[in-house]
DNA sequence: AAACAGTGCAACCGCTCTGAC
DNA sequence: TGTCAGAGCGGTTGCACTGTT
């Protein structure tokens, strides 16, 4: 049988609205409330279905709608709700006042959604997609010449971005491997909010970054020995002790990584055997102890893991995509490689 | 100046879910 | 328990506008 369709296929309008037809439809409501929508075109002497008046109405008429461009917060809060909630548009656009879950969901697959993707994040997981990034957007950054950029491909791991994407289809490996650590328990007590274990099962790729080390090295030690994988392997970037041990390139990562994550923001949430197993590699002791010039309280807990919980997620993408100005949200993920290369390095003493 | 491609956005479609009856 | 209306969602379409060739 079935639910009989919500209008009359037959002399119903279709297409844009006539501002006679809003004027009926608003005067109608003005009077009798948003009500009824199946009999309301007919009681309201529209030629249009009830479901397109009510879209009209939810969607432009109403008069708490806030038109015009979204601001640079309203950007940020859709971008840290989607990291949260997901496709949950009408979700989202209960904590925008004045927006709407359709105008939120245009907005998104036009501006946002593309912006995450040309900038190398994963517009679902929001997370940092090295093979995603637009890499040919990096050439043209004054802070990067081409000689340089071509070197830092050396930094990329193809193994860990291997690891990463063998986890990503078989999270029951990594669900598993997380409870025998208890990962995210004891350990991130009075740290950032812990994910629980149903929000995996849930809703897995929506939690999990392909980045977030503090996810994917317990993983990889129960499923390999790889020494490498061991070795200070940070999810996507394989740091080399013997290359980053330089004073200047130390000052730079450290610049780099807290102009993404704000130490105030930032609550990490390493489990103790992470820490371990990180601490007994060379080059992130190096990296973490070895600035005596830096003023800034530089803990290397902050690069060993981001936050794992969902709300710090959209950190990454929210504080990567907008800028200042409207050019600065375009190259937000850009200035995750934008160290400030110290005058007159030789990278060669680096790789 | 005209043709074309790209972009942004309102609106629609088909479907599912939820709650009331 | 089944039906119905409303709401919500993902995907898509159509059109106006803008930039490029």
């Amino acid at each position: 049988m079935g639910r009989s369709p919500c209008c009359e296929k037959n002399g119903v309008k279709k297409g844009p609205w006539t501002p006679e037809e809003d004027m009926k439809l608003i005067q109608y409501i003005q009077i009798h409330g948003p009500c009824n929508w199946r009999t309301l075109p007919k009681n309201a002497g529209l030629q249009r279905c009830g479901k397109s008046c009510r879209l009209r109405w939810t969607n432009y008429l109403r008069p708490d709608i806030k038109r015009g461009r979204f601001s640079f917060e309203e950007e940020e809060t859709i971008i840290q709700l989607h990291s949260v909630l997901g496709n949950k548009w009408s979700a989202i656009a209960a904590r925008l006042p004045g927006r709407t879950d359709n105008e939120i969901k245009n907005y998104w697959n036009t501006h946002i959604r593309r912006r995450l993707l040309r900038n190398g994040i994963d517009p679902v997981t929001h997370a940092l997609r090295i093979d995603l990034l637009d890499l040919s957007s990096l050439i043209n950054l004054p802070q990067i010449n081409l000689s340089i950029l071509l070197r830092l491909q050396t930094l990329l791991n193809p193994e860990a971005l291997r690891l990463a994407a063998s986890l990503r289809e078989n999270p029951e490996v990594l669900l598993a491997k997380l409870q025998e650590h208890q990962l995210f328990n004891a350990q991130l007590q009075n740290q950032t909010p812990v994910f629980q274990t149903n929000q995996f099962e849930n809703n897995f790729d929506q939690k999990i970054p392909l980045c977030n080390p503090s996810t994917a090295l317990p993983a990889a030690n129960s499923l390999s020995n790889q020494s490498h994988l061991k070795q200070g392997n940070m999810g996507l970037f394989s740091i080399n002790s013997e290359n980053l041990s330089g004073q200047p390139f130390q000052d730079s990562l450290k610049t780099a990584f807290e102009s993404v994550h704000p130490l105030e923001n930032f609550n990490y949430g390493a489990s103790d055997q992470i820490k371990k197993d990180l601490s007994e590699n060379q080059s992130f002791q190096s990296l973490n102890s070895g600035s005596n010039s830096s003023s800034h309280n530089f803990s290397f807990d902050s690069v060993l893991s981001t936050p794992v919980s969902s709300p710090t997620l959209p950190n990454l993408s929210s504080s990567f995509i907008n800028g200042n100005t409207e050019d600065e949200r375009g190259s937000y993920c850009t200035s995750l490689l934008k160290f400030e290369i110290p005058e007159g390095l030789d990278f060669d003493d680096f790789m």
